[in-house]
DNA sequence: ACAGAAAATGAATGGTTATTCATTCAGTTG
DNA sequence: CAACTGAATGAATAACCATTCATTTTCTGT
């Protein structure tokens, strides 16, 4: 019973409040993964963190608003890793495309904590305009990026009948299906064979500049 | 005050079990398209059926039930309507493929409300194992009948480097993806413009057989 | 070392909601 | 028409959970 300096236990009071937030957003995460956006509740979430029970109030003021900030560092994280790869000067079309790919099926954006979380905002993005809203400003974004480099490749290669705008609408809803799959049959789809199916489409859209995965 | 014989106020106290619950499990669809999964609450879906509060413990024992029962509801709505298709002798494999993707983006399953249920139970179901279960069962018998229909119509025609497993992973996920984009963003993509990109995608694998959309 | 500021705690509060069940009501049978 | 059956009701209950805030702990500057 005396004051024992336990590695772990003294608390990382002196956390700033960013990086406290930051822990926070992260339990909210693991929280939504392991137990739904509906069964989640502050004791889960401060528990996961290790902390008390008022504390989220402290620094977010409230439920709501935690959540929202959640999904906005998830779409951020993802935003601004694909806006360093758009606005690499090192890299052509045809490799920022490649990049765009690789990073779409990362082990960092493929993650199920993470994706339980995409796809538990978009379940309620209907009842829920706040959460569409942080959504759309990027989505938009990132098709016009994509589009624009479908469309440099198209002038590149002999690709007469390649619609930029389809193929980028069709990319990225391929995409999301394959992260649906990614979460919903783990035991299914391995992240680097989703990767595969997602080369196999722009292989068939720019076969001089892609080739679709050995198979198999 | 008198005994008045209001033409709808006569409650349908008649009504079978069965019919019951099915204006039960749609009032639920309609509550979680309007307020959520975790929004959702026994008086919300009592209320939209026009019913009393007790009624759901009455026919479903459980909250849970309902929502187990619903999603069952929808997955076999979707389950029978492609299994008809693939019964259907009338049908050769391009049109049977044909009349899978008409149903995919028909009226009746790109519902919005429907969709939002789908994508409701789907960001569960890494914390629901039970929402997996009643998916993981149909999930495989789908893909397992449009596989072979792929591997019929590259028997048929001159497509030696079609893989029938990796076209029906694509276009699964392609066709999930693109009902997200439904689902998200109503103002962008319409039910028939959806259509035409998963058309888009099959011509790229089978041209004989399909022709892209007229497009734009 | 000390005072003041800031951060963190968690018991208490109040609002919400699933579930229960005694009662009411409609339909049926003899 | 009277007695019976089972469906339906909704007030009452009990559990749960977000939020508050008085108190405690830690940090910072002097």
């Amino acid at each position: 019973m005396e004051a024992i300096n336990t590695e772990l236990a003294t608390a990382p009071r002196a956390l700033s409040k960013q990086a406290r937030r930051k822990q926070l957003i992260e339990a909210t995460i693991k929280c939504i993964a392991d137990k739904g956006l509906s069964g989640t509740t502050m004791a889960d979430v401060t528990q996961q963190a290790g902390l008390s029970l008022g504390i989220v109030n402290l620094h977010f003021q409230s439920k709501e608003k935690l959540l929202i900030e959640t999904m906005r560092y998830i779409s951020e994280e993802y935003t601004s890793g694909l806006t360093k790869i758009f606005n690499d000067k090192n890299l052509n079309a045809e490799q920022k495309i490649l990049a765009h790919i690789h990073f779409d099926f990362s082990r960092k954006i493929t993650d199920r904590n993470k994706l339980a979380v995409w796809f538990a905002f978009w379940g309620e993005t209907k009842s829920r305009p706040t959460y569409l809203s942080i959504c759309a400003s990027y989505i938009s974004e990132i098709a016009s990026n994509l589009t624009e480099l479908f469309a440099l490749l198209k002038q590149q290669g002999d690709y007469e009948q390649v619609d930029p705008e389809l193929v980028c609408t069709c990319y990225t809803a391929l995409s999301d299906g394959l992260w649906l799959d990614l979460l919903v049959t783990p035991k299914g789809l391995k992240p680097s064979q989703a990767q595969d199916v997602a080369m196999h489409y722009l292989s068939t859209q720019f076969p001089n500049h892609f080739k679709p995965q050995a198979g198999q």
